[in-house]
RNA sequence: GCCCUCGUAGCUCAACGGAUAGAGCAAUUCCCUUCUAAGGAAGAGGUUAGAGGUUCGAUUCCUCUCGGGGGCGCCA
């Protein structure tokens, strides 16, 4: 595919070369869906036309005569054509197509896919939920879309370190602190009591604690004050309490990590960067941040953005405060050329000025490194959702819903109930991730539990289930015929399942320069919907050696990319369903 | 008040500035004695919020209006 694409690109690259001499045109193709525009397709003559000053018809007439004209391409072009308002459709023979699958199905894995991002170093960061309080569904949203966006860099040969820079200091902690001593008393537990709970509940009763930490705050202003003061100077009086809760949480979030199949290189924390922060402020005061009245603000105004406080008037450091650490100590975990951070666009104003503060700081390590995936929000049709009020649908509860539809639908025997629990387990996370995956990253999401979470139609169980077709029928099949296909004749259904496996890497590597999960999704359920379309009409294992040899070849490597496009989205491919 | 974002079918969402704006769900019909029916086929559903502009070409870019969401000094 492509040494095609090379070798169309320099055939016109000589033509236009010849009509305007000194040009910095790049010939690109792109993927026509609809098959009947050809198999791939070039729009440089209308890009074209106004340079010179010809019409775009004329001009694709030059280059479709150029083409045509070309022995070298007799063999795996078969029509060249100008279609519409100028566009030079191209369709490939059926030995070239078939040639493609071989090829495809003889590797057994995926290269690395050449892109601008190979090579790179990049550091994710994602997930941040912060210690005391919930993990709740909009930190879930940014875990998938982290991890996924991490895979999918991968892919293209990016060097990825995932970092999760989580908050465990500050005021939520000590509201929830203040809840849990409340709570121990109102409902007359201990702590030891607690530790004996299940991860889950132990997470629940700090969600509930911090909820009415925060629903008394305005009431016990100064004990709670107090409290946060106490952390920030690690008293003793409360360190204990503190510690064993904070591991509460980050046992839960360890175990929610790896249900997600996330592994992280490294765990940040917002309670190491208080001192450095706070240095780095003091240090660059009065040239880059300023004393305003007993606060270190950052002077964002002056940069057309606005200010922000970085070291409060008690002298702790803020969030944004912190940050400055954080850019650093991250610098120091992995050397990246570019940090990206996966969160929340309600965040998007805060950034905005973090980052020109990082940047003057140290223009050589963060200039123009430092990029915020915006993250849409998550809101749930049907159900209240609030952390200060404790109301909020966990994940666990969420994965538990889905997990009891699937089941009904998961009808298959004779296997044990671990493998079946598995099975469900992956289905289940299956949905959920694609469900989030599939939607644009910075689009707000109404998340709707009774609907969003498709197990049919265009969703996460329909590409596994399609997975589990091929892998079926592979296994069925005797693997040892090797039938000689060179001369098959593709018919309609087979030729549009190949025409698009041949865009899988290139759909890959628009996802990894654009941090894009939706398309990989388009792409995989258009391809699980080809093959299905496919797979009805036509038998794919038959008395005819040759045709079943071919269709398996096909199947193979549908599977392989179905297998291999779910892994980049972070889902498991269960071999039966 | 200022800044950011979104507005596409009844609902939830797609669409590198490209061809007839696509899917799923819901609703209507068909297809399991045939390799997995979580599947396949057929039809129905649209003035892309509105008005201008740039362009050979605009859902996409620019301006304005209307409407939703978010953010703007001691939270994270």
């Amino acid at each position: 595919m492509e040494e095609i694409k090379k070798q169309l690109q320099n055939i016109f690259t000589k033509t236009i070369d010849d009509m305007i001499p000194d040009n910095h045109i790049v010939v690109t193709f792109s993927y026509p869906e609809n098959s009947l525009h050809g198999d791939i397709v070039s729009n440089i003559a209308l890009t074209m036309a106004k340079q010179t000053k010809k019409s775009s018809h004329e001009i694709a007439t030059l280059l479709v005569e150029e083409l045509r004209a070309d022995p070298s391409l007799s063999t795996n072009i078969r029509e060249v054509v100008q279609a519409g308002p100028g566009f030079i459709n191209i369709t490939f023979t059926d030995t070239f197509l078939i040639n493609c699958l071989e090829a495809m199905s003889a590797s057994i894995t995926f290269n690395i896919i050449k892109a601008s991002t190979s090579g790179e170093n990049i550091l994710v960061e994602y997930a941040h939920p912060n210690t005391h309080k919930e993990f709740h569904i909009g930190h879930m949203r940014t875990l998938i879309t982290g991890e996924a966006i991490s895979r999918i860099l991968e892919a293209t040969g990016a060097n990825v370190f995932r970092a999760n820079y989580q908050g465990d200091i500050g005021p939520h902690v000590a509201k929830a602190l203040y809840g849990i001593k409340r709570l121990l008393q109102l409902e007359k537990l201990t702590l030891e009591e607690i530790q004996t709970y299940p991860g889950i509940k132990r997470a629940k009763f700090l969600g509930r604690a911090y909820a009415l930490g925060s629903f008394e705050y305005e009431a016990n202003k100064n004990e709670i004050d107090e409290i946060n003061k106490k952390l920030y100077e690690k008293s003793k009086d409360i360190d204990t309490l503190y510690q064993i809760t904070r591991n509460w949480s980050l046992e839960y979030f360890s175990e929610i990590y790896n249900t997600f199949s996330t592994q992280f290189d490294k765990l940040f924390f917002e309670s190491e960067m208080v001192n450095y922060g706070k240095e780095i402020v003091l240090k660059n005061s009065p040239n880059i941040f300023e004393n305003d009245g007993g606060t270190y603000i950052f002077p964002g105004e002056k940069y057309g953005l606005h200010n922000r406080v970085f070291i409060t008037k008690s002298g702790y450091p803020t969030y944004e405060g912190k940050e400055m650490a954080t850019a650093y100590r991250e610098y120091e975990a992995f050397h990246f050329d570019r940090k990206i951070h996966i969160v929340a666009n309600e965040q998007q104003g805060y950034f905005q000025v973090v980052f020109k503060a990082i940047e003057l700081l140290d223009p050589l390590k963060f200039k123009d490194k430092q990029f915020h995936v915006s993250m849409g929000m998550v809101t749930l049709i049907g159900r209240k959702m609030s952390s200060r009020t404790g109301d909020v649908l966990s994940i666990d509860n969420l994965i538990e819903e889905v997990k009891e539809k699937v089941s009904e639908l998961f009808t298959a025997g004779k296997i044990s109930d671990k493998v079946r629990r598995t099975i469900v387990q992956q289905i289940s996370l299956g949905a959920v991730k694609y469900s989030i995956l599939k939607v644009s990253t910075g689009k707000n999401v109404a998340f709707d539990i009774e609907k969003s979470v498709a197990l049919e139609g265009n969703s996460g169980p329909y590409l596994q289930y399609t997975y589990a077709r091929t892998y079926s029928l592979l296994e069925k099949s005797d693997k040892n015929i090797t039938i000689n296909f060179k001369n098959y004749k593709l018919n309609h259904e087979e030729r549009e399942v190949i025409r698009h496996l041949l865009w899988y890497e290139e759909i890959v590597r628009i996802c990894a320069e654009e941090l894009n999960t939706s398309l990989i999704c388009e792409y995989l359920y258009q391809l699980a919907k080809l093959f299905n379309h496919f797979y009805q009409k036509h038998q794919i294992i038959s008395k005819d050696d040759e045709v079943t040899s071919f269709r398996l070849c096909l199947t193979n490597v549908v599977s392989k990319t179905l297998k291999n496009g779910l892994y980049l989205l972070g889902i498991d491919a269960p071999i039966q369903m």
